[in-house]
DNA sequence: TATTGTTATACTCTATAACTATA
DNA sequence: TATAGTTATAGAGTATAACAATA
């Protein structure tokens, strides 16, 4: 891949500048500041609810097929189990979701949300959006369309839901 | 900003959508989650030389004007004096830097590149480009102006380089 | 009295592995 | 023997604040 004509076009354009106190015309560079700054913001914006982005993620997979085991979650989520136990545990002494017994096994705990679950989820989606549309304050819709497109034409395995990083889910 | 015309354009599309184990086309879910990503991919990147992605910026503040002290070095990248103690341990250790004494103040370090520092900082910085290139892979080098122009017209102040992320300066 | 660099300490987050109860 | 959930523990990374030398 190196040695390719687009990529000396890209070696020419300089990754690292001479000018090295000014953010570099890096896609890296960029994704990385802005990534990092856009969940900070966006942990921010759930800590009135009492949530973390990651309980937020948490949320949407379990309102979206109530009744799975921790196990399915905490491999969807790509946690280990042993943390999946603190983050139930956390959304539970909020009273947002619940263990249900399975009864075909006994060892599994189905999670599903509480009504209290159902309201706060809907104002942290509710939230988001305001994030997200601030975040968006500089682009006009078209230019957010074409942003998200152009984020997509990357690596798509960049972008799974699994592995989701720290700082967001 | 919530209310406009434009705002409820974004909340028809849905940034939280009924299918959930799907990325949500928002931009604030897509930077953290391919900003987390670049950073720990980088990670590895520099690896092979000894070098945190953090240290890698630091050599490049310093390689920019060598001779500033420790605190004003800090306060750039924006961390704790303490922290950045740390740091220069690292890369003296490795021998790319140097701490001299400031004939005006034996208070300041002054930290200068040494030969194998300024050698060292070209092939990181290399890495960097090939990095970039495999990040842009789906990307025409058209395309990658456009995402970057893009980039910078959110909101200025979350690229500026202080306040520089863990997972990456 | 303030400032530079340093050290000590404590706190958060995380993964690994041991443990229990079921299967 | 293997698996779901839990607990214990240890490691990395961090910030805060105390400290010594110098201004």
């Amino acid at each position: 891949m190196a040695g390719t004509p687009k990529d000396s076009r890209v070696l020419e354009k300089g990754v690292a500048p001479a000018a090295p106190d000014r953010a570099p015309r890096s896609v890296g560079f960029l994704l990385s500041q802005l990534g990092f700054s856009a969940s900070q913001r966006f942990l921010e914006v759930l800590k009135p609810l009492g949530l973390h982005p990651r309980e937020f993620l948490l949320l949407r997979f379990i309102s979206a097929a109530e009744g799975r085991s921790q196990q399915a979650l905490a491999s969807l989520l790509a946690v280990p189990p042993s943390r999946m136990v603190a983050l139930v545990d956390h959304l539970e002494e909020l009273g947002l979701l619940e263990r249900r017994p399975d009864p075909h096994d006994r060892r599994v705990r189905a999670l599903h949300l509480t009504e209290r679950g159902r309201t706060v989820y809907g104002r942290a989606t509710k939230l988001a959006l305001e994030h997200e549309q601030r975040l968006c304050l500089g682009l006009s819709e078209t230019e957010r369309e074409q942003l998200i497109d152009l984020l997509h034409k990357l690596q798509p395995e960049l972008i799974e839901l699994r592995g989701v990083h720290p700082g967001l889910g």
